[in-house]
DNA sequence: CAGAATCCTGTCGGATACTG
DNA sequence: CAGTATCCGACAGGATTCTG
């Protein structure tokens, strides 16, 4: 595979800096960012969503999540079992079938991250209305 | 500017389909992945975190922050200012001084995004376990 | 000091074709 | 059905240089 069992982080995380008393946020974010990386990509947010009300199969997902291809459907999902964040099961038939479900572990990452969907759902309109004036402004200043 | 300023999502939140119940989560993750993007990406939580504690000028994070380049400070506080985050003050003086800080809004999502980083520390040694565990059977299966 | 502009690279992720 | 394997374009983001 070209991507996605690699172990190392994507950030550098860099540990051997002593100059400042805040330095540990960044340290702090080692840990934090790759559970970040994990719920921010493109898709695993959507993912975690539509397992929390049901164990889906492979096309199931597929069909749920629109635009999404198969080899970032199966990317995300080996990224989430990997966490320990769903659970796969391969049941031996043919033709072959696979079920994806939340982990107890997932699960409580799911309640965390509602409370982000919340979030953004409640403060949408602020934010759109920031994003506006700084647009006007903008475009004001540089006409 | 080549980046930054373009009011296009990143993601296409396609929203002509019908054809299935659930797919409102696609819908939804419309509004939130253009916060979650925000927050995401690989030094708004950086900022934001810092920000909570006081005011800073632009050196003052870029010191703080280990590893950002000026580029990248620029944009991501040009962002999270454009989303109403955070609220930049030009004293007109000289040399040039800049403050950054959150704004009430930028401070409320700063405590949601807290749970979010509870969730990260409190879990990790499950995740790290998870880990253990996956990339131990993918080396057994291939040696 | 606080940036803007430019160049250049690695990585993410889409399209496509092939299997057990 | 549920993937794997390649190829490849787009873009995030680092290094560097230049200003008010």
């Amino acid at each position: 595979m070209e991507e996605g069992t690699s172990n190392s982080p994507s950030y550098s995380c860099r540990t051997e800096d002593d100059y400042g008393v805040m330095q540990w946020h960044v340290r702090e974010d080692c840990e934090v960012r790759q559970i970040l990386d994990r719920i921010a990509d493109k898709w695993s947010l959507l993912v975690i969503s539509l397992l929390d009300r049901q164990t889906l199969r492979f096309t199931q997902l597929k069909q749920e999540i629109d635009g999404i291809s198969q080899r970032m459907l199966t990317t995300t999902l080996r990224h989430l079992e990997r966490d320990g964040l769903v659970r796969r099961t391969v049941h031996p038939v043919v033709p072959p079938r696979v079920d994806y479900a939340l982990t107890p572990l997932g699960a409580t990452l799911h309640t965390t991250i509602q409370a982000l969907v919340d979030w953004t759902e409640h403060h949408q309109p602020e934010i759109a209305a920031a994003r506006a004036a700084y647009d006007a402004a903008a475009a004001q200043s540089a006409p």
